[in-house]
DNA sequence: ATGGTACCCTGAGAGC
DNA sequence: TGCTCTCAGGGTACCA
């Protein structure tokens, strides 16, 4: 999409999980997607006329897209081919004069689609009190130490605050938990004491943290049934889950292999092991 | 302030 | 085969 000029733009249904905007088609269309980026779990299209495009996958959104296809052909491409639940059809021509098609097909509709204003990004309510991004290096021991102190709230529902870190979800935060030898009924505020212990609890987890992130993104991330990348295909890092939904199965971590246990915190599942994770 | 819970919605899978 | 029940990548509103 990116360097892309949007042809038209046409809706399903005129809500996913809010209304869309007023006047969403028409302010897209004929607009070229200047720049496509991301922040948390928020995608960006910043428009030529100023706007930025946000949109949410929700649960079970996801994005494919015909391109590539010469002429004409590119609308009867298979992918191109309507299917239940699509909501939002994007008719682009690339920056190399080839027409394309995004289709955003969302079965359960927690997604969503809005536009910013211009230079309303940081002052947007869905983006101003988002946290670190848990890509690079600046999530660290110390950092993350310091984002924690003083928090009795359970260490996996401080790492799904997203005014915390911004961009983490139930997967990931199960296996940095157990990567990081973590439990995740732990206080988060332990890891602030004073100490090498729990600044080494901080690093461990700071880093298992960037690990898990940065190896998803590599194995082109979590498939749970259908789920797919934009090209239909499947991520396949599930492969790699050490705990989540494998309830019962043995804990990977070297010398362990004591059953992995499931329990439920603030509403979700939270996968670990009882044995290895303190 | 920070739980925990219900809710938005559809589909998949299990059990009967 | 078909029914009912439970659960699911997220986030927010509301309660105690």
């Amino acid at each position: 999409m990116a360097g892309a000029r949007v042809e038209s733009v046409a809706l399903g249904r005129p809500d996913l999980r809010f209304p869309f905007p007023e006047r969403f088609a028409e302010r897209i269309a004929g607009q070229r997607i200047e720049t496509l980026s991301r922040r948390a779990k928020y995608l960006l299209a910043e428009l030529s006329s100023g706007e930025t495009l946000l949109m949410h996958l929700g649960m079970s959104g996801s994005f494919r897209a015909a391109s590539g296809i010469a002429g004409a052909d590119a609308f009867h491409h298979p992918r191109s081919k309507l299917a239940a639940h699509d909501h939002v059809i994007f008719d682009l021509v690339t920056s190399d004069n080839e027409p394309a098609r995004v289709i955003y097909n969302d079965p359960r509709r927690f997604g969503f689609m809005t536009l910013v204003e211009a230079g309303g990004r940081d002052t947007h309510p869905l983006l101003k009190d988002l946290g670190m991004e848990p890509t690079g290096n600046r999530l660290d021991g110390p950092w993350l130490a310091a984002a924690f102190a003083g928090k009795r709230t359970p260490l996996k529902a401080a790492l799904l605050d997203q005014r915390i870190i911004a961009g983490l979800g139930n997967i990931y935060v199960c296996e940095a938990l157990n990567r990081a030898s973590l439990s995740p009924t732990r206080e988060a505020g332990t890891l602030s004491r004073r100490g090498p212990v729990a600044a080494r609890r901080a690093e461990k987890l700071a880093t298992a943290i960037r690990e898990v992130i940065a190896e998803a993104i590599q194995a082109g991330g979590s498939s749970l049934r259908d789920h797919m990348r934009t090209d239909g295909t499947l991520g396949y890092f599930q492969h790699t889950f050490r705990v989540y939904d494998r309830e019962g199965e043995p804990c990977p971590t070297p010398g362990c292999g004591a059953p992995v246990t499931r329990i439920v915190q603030s509403g979700r599942s939270t996968f670990y092991c009882r044995h290895c994770q303190r």
